[in-house]
RNA sequence: GCCCCGGUAGCUCAGGGGAUAGAGCUCUGGUUUCCUAAACCAGCGGUCACAGGUUCAAAUCCUGUCCGGGGUACCA
C-alpha cells in the first residue's frame, strides 16, 4: 500500500492505490485521494503530504518523529524491530550434503541462503527448526565399504580417516563410472546413429524449400545430435583417461563386477547385514567431522541432522500405509502415487523393493509433523529438482496434510566465469573447502595491501590479518551468493565477491570498520553515549537520509521473509553503507562545529555501525573492528 | 512431444502494474592541510528478445513467436 518513494524528490514515502481506488469507485482519482487524506489525518506522522500527478499521494515523514525512533532503537537490542503478532513454526530442510563425498560448490547455495532464513525467521519471533536432511544412506556408502575391503591403507586410515576414506570413495567411484560408461557407449554410438539417420530422413522429406516449422524441427535434431556427440566423445575421453594410466586400467580390469558389487554392499547394509552395518557406523563420524569441520569455519549450525538412514524404519510402513489408504497403487512392479492432474507418477517403492528419495520425503514430512507440528516446512534446494518437490507436496496433499505449508525455496546453479557449471579446468566439481582457502587467501591479499597503505602505517599484527581475512574471505563467499535473487543462476568469480567496491560484503565490512575507527579515535564511551538520551538533529541533507534508511531495517526484513529472498536485506544494507558513506563524507563526526552535534552524529554512526553487524550477522556474516 | 525457469546498459545483476527503468563494474571528469580515498560527487551508456492484447498506466499481467537453460516413473 506504503512504499518507499521511487525517486527522493516525491518525499519518503508514496501510496499509489488512489488511482486503482478511484476508478472502482468512479471518481477522480485526485478527488479519492484528498479524501483518503481526509480521513486518515497523516498530520502526526508527517510533516508533507501532497498529491501529485494522476493521484499519486506523497508523504514525508515528519522529522521530530525520525528523531523519537532513532532515540528508541539507540536503547534497544533489537533496534526497534518489532517481533511478529502470530509467531509461526518454521522447519527449514537446507544444505544436506552426501557425508561421504567432500562438499563442493553445489552446497553453498542451500547451506548459506538456508541458514540466512533462519536466522531472519527467528529474529522476527518466529520458532525455527533447521534440520540437516544428509545423506548417509546412500550408494555412497556402498562404494566406501567396497573400497574399504579390497583398497585400504592401514596407515593412512589410522592417520586420517576422512582423507582416506575419501580417497576410497573417489578411487572406487572412478571405477564404478568407468565401467558403466564403458557399458553404455554402445547405446550411445547406437543412438547417435539413429538420430543421424533420422536428421538425414527428414532433411530428405523437407525438400528444398522446409516450412518454418520443418526448419525448427530440423535444428532441434541438429542441435540434439551436436550434444549427443559432445557427450560421446567426453565420454570417450575420460575413459581413454582411465586407460592411458597403468594403475588404473589394471584396478579397472580386477574388478570387473564393481558396479554390482557395490550395489550389493549396498543392498545389505540397508537389509541389515552386521559387518556392514558395523562398519558403516565407523564411517560415519568420520564423515560428520569432515562435513563440521566445514560448518564450523561458515559458521552453519542446525538443530537436528537427521539424515536418510534415521527414516530407514520408517519407509516400509508408510508405503503399507498409503496403499491401504489407497492413495498409491502398483504399476509396472512399482509401487506409485498417481496424480489426476499430472501424467507422470511419483514412484516410492521400486520394482525390486528398493525405496526412493520421495519415500523419505514423505516419511520426513510424517516425523516433522508428528514431532514440531510446523506451520511450514521450507526446503532451500536447487530448481532442478522442482518436479519431485510438486509430486511430494501434491502427495502430501492427498494424504491430508492440510494446514501445512510445504514450499520448494529454490536457487539457480553456480555457474562459472565462462557461464558453464563451475567446475575444475578437468572438469571435477570444485570442493568447498578449497573454495573458501582460496577467498581467504586473496582476502589477505586485499587485507595486508590496505593496511601497508594506511597514512599512518599498518595496525594489524600478523595474526590480526589472517583473521581479517577469514572473515572478510568468507563474508565475500557467502554474501556474493545472498546478493543475487536466488532463482537465477549466478557466476562465481573471487573478484568480483572481494571488491572492495560494489555490493560486496567487503564494502559492508568497511564502511562498519570505519564507524568503529571513529569511535576508537575519538575515546567514545558507547554506553554511555546510548544511555545519554542526546539530541539527534538532521538539519543536514545526508543525516536525515542516513536517518531514513536505518528506520527500514525492519521493512527489509519483511520483504526478506515475505518470499524468503535474503537479496532483499543485502539490497537494505548496501543502501544503508551507501548513505552512510555519503553522510561520512560530507558531515565531520569528531570535528563536529558543537558538541551537541558531535553526540547527534556519534549516535547516528552508532546506529549505523549496529544495523550493518545485525544485518550482516542475520546473513550469517561477521564484522571486524579494524580492516 | 509435454512441463518449469529465464532473455533488462559493453559486462554482472536488481526491479516484477505506477511518475523520467535502477545499481555495481568498465569508461570520462572532479573532490583530500580534515574522523580509514577500500570513500564521495558528476557524466557517458537502454527497442526491458520480438509481435499482438488487457489497463487511466505494462519491463511487470495474458496470448503467440524466437533464443537459452532445466526437467520429463524405478538416481538424489
Amino acid at each position: 500500500m506504503v512504499k518507499p518513494a521511487a525517486n527522493a524528490d516525491h518525499g519518503d514515502y508514496q501510496a499509489n492505490f488512489a488511482m486503482p481506488l478511484g476508478k472502482r469507485l468512479g471518481r477522480p482519482p485526485r478527488e479519492v485521494a484528498a479524501e483518503i487524506l481526509r480521513q486518515i489525518r497523516m498530520e502526526d506522522l508527517c510533516q508533507q503530504v501532497e498529491i501529485a500527478g494522476p493521484g499519486f499521494i506523497n508523504l514525508r515523514v515528519r522529522d521530530d518523529r525520525l528523531i523519537e525512533r532513532l532515540g528508541a532503537a539507540a536503547g534497544d537490542e533489537r533496534l526497534g524491530i518489532p517481533k511478529v503478532d502470530n509467531p509461526r513454526t518454521y522447519v527449514i530442510d537446507y544444505s544436506a550434503p552426501n557425508v561421504a563425498k567432500p562438499m563442493h560448490v553445489g552446497h553453498i547455495r542451500s547451506t548459506v541462503i538456508g541458514d540466512a532464513l533462519c536466522r531472519v525467521l527467528r529474529l522476527l519471533g518466529h520458532r525455527v527448526v533447521s534440520d540437516n536432511h544428509i545423506g548417509d544412506w546412500g550408494t555412497q556408502f556402498g562404494m566406501i565399504i567396497y573400497g574399504y575391503r579390497r583398497f585400504l591403507d592401514e596407515a593412512a586410515y589410522r592417520d586420517s580417516p576422512v582423507e582416506e576414506l575419501a580417497r576410497l570413495y573417489r578411487l572406487v567411484r572412478q571405477l564404478v563410472d568407468y565401467h558403466n560408461g564403458k557399458a553404455k557407449l554402445p547405446e550411445m554410438q547406437q543412438k547417435l546413429a539413429t538420430q543421424e539417420s533420422a536428421l538425414q530422413q527428414r532433411k530428405v522429406e523437407a525438400g528444398e524449400k522446409p516450412d518454418k516449422k520443418t526448419r525448427k524441427t530440423l535444428r532441434k535434431l541438429e542441435n540434439d545430435l551436436e550434444s549427443a556427440r559432445k557427450q560421446l566423445a567426453e565420454q570417450q575421453a575420460k575413459l581413454a583417461a582411465v586407460d592411458d594410466d597403468p594403475e588404473l586400467s589394471k584396478l579397472v580390469a580386477e574388478h570387473a563386477e564393481i558396479s554390482s558389487a557395490v550395489l550389493a554392499e549396498t543392498a545389505k547394509l540397508h537389509a541389515g547385514d552386521e559387518e556392514n552395518l558395523r562398519l558403516w557406523r565407523e564411517f560415519l563420524p568420520a564423515c560428520e567431522d569432515e562435513i563440521n569441520r566445514v560448518y564450523g569455519r561458515l559458521g552453519v549450525t542446525f538443530d537436528h541432522t537427521l539424515g536418510e538412514s534415521f527414516y530407514n524404519d520408517r519407509l516400509g510402513p508408510i508405503v503399507d500405509d498409503l496403499l491401504e489408504r489407497k492413495i498409491a497403487r502398483e504399476s509396472d512392479g512399482a509401487i506409485c502415487i498417481f496424480f489426476p492432474d499430472r501424467d507422470v507418477p511419483m514412484l516410492i517403492r521400486k520394482q525390486d523393493g528398493a525405496f526412493l528419495y520421495a519415500t523419505t520425503d514423505l516419511a520426513t514430512i510424517r516425523y516433522r509433523q508428528e514431532t514440531f507440528q510446523p506451520d511450514a516446512i521450507l526446503y532451500v534446494v536447487d530448481f532442478r529438482q522442482g518436479m519431485h518437490f510438486e509430486h511430494l507436496f501434491a502427495a502430501a496433499g492427498l494424504i491430508g496434510y492440510d494446514d501445512l505449508e510445504l514450499r520448494h525455496v529454490s536457487f539457480g546453479t553456480v555457474m562459472g566465469e565462462d557461464g558453464r557449471p563451475f567446475k575444475t579446468r578437468e572438469g571435477d566439481t570444485v570442493g568447498l573447502e578449497s573454495l573458501l582457502n582460496e577467498a581467504v587467501r586473496r582476502a589477505g591479499q586485499i587485507v595486508a595491501a590496505n593496511d601497508d597503505a594506511k597514512p599512518d602505517g599498518a595496525e594489524l599484527s600478523e595474526q590480526q590479518r589472517r583473521q581479517v581475512a577469514e572473515t572478510v574471505g568468507i563474508g565475500a563467499l557467502k554474501y556474493a551468493d545472498l546478493s543475487q535473487n536466488r532463482t537465477s543462476d549466478y557466476k562465481f568469480s573471487y573478484d568480483k565477491m572481494l571488491a572492495t567496491v560494489g555490493n560486496t560484503a567487503t564494502y559492508m565490512q568497511y564502511a562498519y570498520a570505519r564507524v568503529r575507527s571513529i569511535f576508537r579515535r575519538g575515546n567514545v564511551d558507547v554506553d554511555a553515549l546510548r544511555t545519554s538520551a542526546a539530541a539527534i538533529v538532521l538539519d543536514a541533507p545526508a543525516e536525515r537520509a542516513l536517518a531514513v534508511e536505518l528506520l527500514r531495517l525492519s521493512e527489509a526484513l519483511d520483504l526478506t521473509v515475505a518470499d524468503y529472498r535474503p537479496n532483499q536485506l543485502t539490497a537494505y544494507l548496501f543502501e544503508l553503507a551507501n548513505r552512510y558513506s555519503t553522510f561520512f563524507d560530507q558531515c565531520p563526526v569528531l570535528k563536529a562545529e558543537t558538541d551537541g552535534l558531535r553526540q547527534s552524529r556519534l549516535l547516528l554512526c552508532d546506529l549505523t555501525a549496529r544495523t550493518i553487524k545485525l544485518g550482516l550477522e542475520l546473513l550469517g556474516i561477521d564484522v571486524v573492528e579494524q580492516m
